[in-house]
DNA sequence: GACAATCCGGAGACAGTCTCCGTATTGTTT
DNA sequence: AAACAATACGGAGACTGTCTCCGGATTGTC
């Protein structure tokens, strides 16, 4: 769900013009800079006050939880065409690897993803949830198909991929599949 | 070798009083605060401006590889026992999780270290050159004893422990134990 | 004791984060 | 459509951290 959130009343319109515009513009940012660029110069890039970006996303994480809405979307759509899949194991591998590369979205997201694990309720965290259950619902079915060691907890899984993410990134690789490779090799 | 340089003339004698305290100080303050805590904080702990700070330790990689020159020494001990060792593999086991842990030594290292491989010379690159050597002697062993795969790269390798040392201080665990032995299972 | 060479320190320029509140816009009511 | 309340805007500016520059102090040498 890419949801704008509706609590009691709907956003006056300009506000939920510029709630849209800023989400666009960040994911620009966050693209050509990565998660760290200045947060001033979004809401400059967008048209509008730092105010105004502070008062939609008090943290840097909600803004980037928002520009990640989009292609989270189509990634809980392929867990779940996975989780139907025939052959738990591919599966399995297949999710891993879209998983480390959704996590490589931005330069340096993989460090605020795994922080915002650590903190109680980030936002960030909570949208990335989706994607823990999925892990887990996955890894479950591959250790009853017999194609995932029993000893395996879909959290270090998710962990293991979440580091591979993080070092492929950090080594310029194009993707995360070589890493992911060796870092799972043992995992059967 | 924890050298403190003496390239044409030896320093003045207040400038090596406050090199060796700055180093002191900025090995506490990483240890409290991590790699990324203030610089400033640190001059001003140890009772320096912050122009003598940044004279002696241009870029805070210049500072945290002089902070950690003392136990990369130590490690370095240990990569040349571990060459004599008569069990290859134990031994890469060993120097994998010592190296794993080493890269653990403050919050945030693992990211500064990883970063420092990417640019042409960071000071910190330099200093972590005897780990990179040795990591790659004791793969070459391992592959002539035939404890480890023959298509693994020691550079690979030392992305993996690098990003297990993350991946587990970002969870909070009190060693690497744990993510090492998942990440490398499949590597023999 | 004096004179260079070396080194110190802190003021301050700069960049990024985040807030506060006077002003402007919007939607509703009559 | 005019007026009113609720809502939202924006930008000045406080604050923190980085890093530099240079007048003045310290050290080593003759």
């Amino acid at each position: 769900m890419g949801a704008t959130a509706a609590p009691s009343r709907p956003m006056r319109a300009d506000a939920q013009r510029n709630y849209d515009h800023i989400i666009e513009v960040a994911g620009s940012a966050f693209t050509e800079h990565g998660v760290l660029t200045s947060l001033d110069d979004i809401a400059c890039r967008a048209g509008v006050g730092p105010g105004t970006l502070y008062r939609h996303f008090p943290t840097r994480d909600c803004l980037i939880a928002a520009a990640l809405s989009g292609s989270l979307d189509q990634l809980e759509a392929l867990a779940e065409r996975l989780q139907a899949s025939d052959d738990p194991g591919a599966a399995l591998d297949e999710w891993m690897l879209a998983l480390a590369n959704h996590l490589r979205t931005y330069d340096n997201l993989p460090e605020s993803i795994a922080e915002s694990f650590r903190t109680s309720d980030s936002p960030l965290r909570n949208t990335c949830r989706p994607l823990t259950s999925a892990t887990s619902a996955l890894v479950e079915r591959a250790k009853e198909a017999g194609v995932l060691r029993d000893d395996v907890d879909y959290r270090d899984l998710f962990a293991l991929v979440s580091s591979v993410a993080w070092a492929s990134q950090r080594r310029g690789d194009k993707d995360a599949a070589r890493m992911l490779a060796l870092a799972t090799a043992g995992i059967r």
